[in-house]
RNA sequence: GGCCGAUUCGUCUAUCGGUUAGGACGCAAGAUUUUCAUUCUUGAAAGAGGGGUUCGAUUCCCCUAUCGGCUACCA
């Protein structure tokens, strides 16, 4: 049977997506594109308690800004849904009565405080084989005692009963075989009679089955309960189409231990969200990667390079080329450290092959902010000057200000350095020489003034580095002949005279 | 504590028993540049430790160490 490829992404909207959840649903949809499947989003919002508003939205816009599209989605539709585990209930409840049935799951009475004061008593408590026999549940309760306890109303769990002592299998795509035995997995609630929701791990399995998924592509975290996952299966006798598995390595904080966390963000100075979020709550802002000028090609290579490589030399790699090019085999199986300064460097190579103009568009926005108005054609031209030198969008700001708003102050060590006592003489000159300029051409005015330089037995240095100064206000930026071109001989000739009023030669 | 997973330059990684252990980021030096960057060249930089298996181990096995994950009526 040669079933079509269905992978899903299955976030629980709790808060913003996390980058290295962006990552996982990345690995989704480069098997799913590749071996022509689907990729399909599924919200898991089985807790009810943790439920924010808003997620679900930035999920949605994640991907969007990513262009990842998918095949199946709570706002798209499709034949297998509702999407959102908060809308299958009523699926959920018949598959819990089917293991009730069987035999293969219990009801369990136990309240929180019961299995606190268990779990202080014995060391290592787990609800499972042995200890049920201790509590208060359907196994140990007679049968009249059970129906009176929930028809009073009583709260009650569900738990899925694993039997000691067998070795569960897992097959891993990535990691191979994975053995753990049933006696150091308990009898997980599956279920909770409070809210009428199962928890994720039989949501999961359920949704996944019914959805015909054909590969389940997830973070390591999940492994110690795979083995849990694969008894469902068997539970439920779907072991013949039980997805495959692939848990993917963790992301990793780039300092220190532990796998990247939701705070490390605006700690360490970095993005650990794609997007901006607003926490509705405390109204606290938590930046993300479209905001601090990333651009959508440089966060997915990035995030495919980590943790899978191509065995090539190759580092640069558009969303259809890593389509092309994943495979699970070359997924390493060890976390990864977070580098923020690759990712910069990512950012700066996509930059660099932007068109200008889509450049503009971006950065035109941050213009705004700071009181400018320009055109895009200006614009662009002015970032085709500068784009080699900045690794972010905003960056473009510190890199081409001079461009937009003359200088009011002049950089004391480059004043130093350039502005000596024949200075202001020879930018009266210079001043004389660019009025009398008929042709503004770049080439034209570096052939007359270097004549003049020449002429006169000038220090070239001094003269173009002063000259610089008066235009920028600092010692740096472009050809300056590029400068004077977009800031036309009238701004040009008026920096001048600015900066023979206002700078003093140093002694 | 228990269970599971992992371990090559500072970081991401290549190597599928025999290599001067390769590349990228970052770092350093040099070249280019009338400035600052970019760019280019070069350099420093690694197999956790101990046992095996083998003619030969970074590679296979075991132990130890370290790191990570899980251990909820969270996902």
């Amino acid at each position: 049977m040669n079933q079509k490829v269905r992978v899903r992404f299955a976030p629980s909207p709790t808060g913003p997506l996390h980058i290295g959840g962006v990552r996982t649903a990345l690995y989704n949809y480069l098997f799913a594109k590749q071996q022509n499947g689907d990729f399909i989003l599924r919200i898991e919002d089985t807790d009810s308690h943790r439920f924010v508003p808003g997620a679900e939205d930035y999920i949605q816009e994640t991907f969007d800004w990513l262009g990842m599209e998918f095949d199946e989605s709570p706002s798209k539709g499709g034949t297998y849904g509702p999407y959102r585990q908060s809308e299958r209930k009523d699926i959920y409840k018949i598959y819990v009565d089917q293991l009730l049935e069987k035999g293969a799951a219990y009801i369990a009475f136990d309240t929180p405080e019961e299995l606190d004061t268990k779990r202080n008593e014995i060391s290592n408590f787990q609800y499972d084989a042995f200890t049920r026999l201790l509590m208060r549940n359907s196994l140990t309760l007679s049968e009249t005692e059970v129906t009176e306890l929930i028809e009073n109303g009583t709260q009650y769990v569900v738990r899925i009963k694993i039997e000691p002592n067998i070795d569960i299998k897992v097959q891993d795509l990535i990691r191979g075989e994975v053995v753990i035995n049933s006696s150091v997995l308990d009898d997980k609630v599956i279920y909770k009679s409070s809210d009428h929701l199962p928890t994720y791990h039989l949501a999961n399995v359920v949704d996944d089955h019914l959805m015909e998924i054909t590969h389940v592509i997830r973070g390591e975290e999940w492994l110690p309960s795979a083995p849990l996952h694969v008894w469902l299966y068997k539970s439920f006798d779907w072991e013949n189409s039980m997805p495959q598995f692939a848990h993917l390595p963790l992301l990793l904080k780039p300092e220190g231990n532990g796998k990247l966390s939701k705070r490390d963000g605006d700690r360490l100075g970095f993005p650990v969200f794609p997007l901006e979020w607003k926490d509705p709550k405390s109204g606290e802002f938590s930046s993300g990667y479209r905001e601090s000028g990333y651009l959508s090609e440089a966060v997915i290579n990035f995030l495919a390079f980590l943790g899978w490589n191509p065995g090539t030399e190759q580092e640069m790699f558009s969303l259809s080329e890593l389509v092309e090019a994943f495979s699970f085999d070359r997924c390493s199986k060890s976390g990864a450290k977070f580098d923020y300064e690759k990712a910069k460097w990512y950012n700066h190579k996509y930059i660099q092959q932007t068109p200008n103009e889509l450049l503009a568009d971006m950065f035109l926005p941050h213009l705004e902010e700071k009181g400018v108005s320009a055109t895009l054609d200006y614009t662009s031209k002015v970032i085709g000057l500068i784009k080699d030198r900045v690794g972010f969008v905003k960056e473009l700001w510190n890199q081409s200000s001079y461009f937009f708003i003359a200088p009011t102050s002049y950089e004391e060590k480059t004043v130093k350095k350039r502005w000596k006592v024949e200075t202001p003489a020879q930018m009266r000159e210079l001043i004389y020489l660019l009025e009398q300029m008929d042709d503004f051409s770049p080439e034209n005015q570096e052939k007359i003034i270097m004549k003049w330089v020449e002429e006169n037995q000038y220090h070239t240095g001094n003269v173009m580095n002063a000259f610089r100064l008066a235009l920028v206000g600092e010692g740096k930026g472009p050809h300056i002949f590029d400068i004077t071109v977009l800031l036309g001989k009238e701004e040009t000739i008026r920096r001048l005279h600015t900066a023979i009023e206002n700078i003093t030669v140093p002694q």
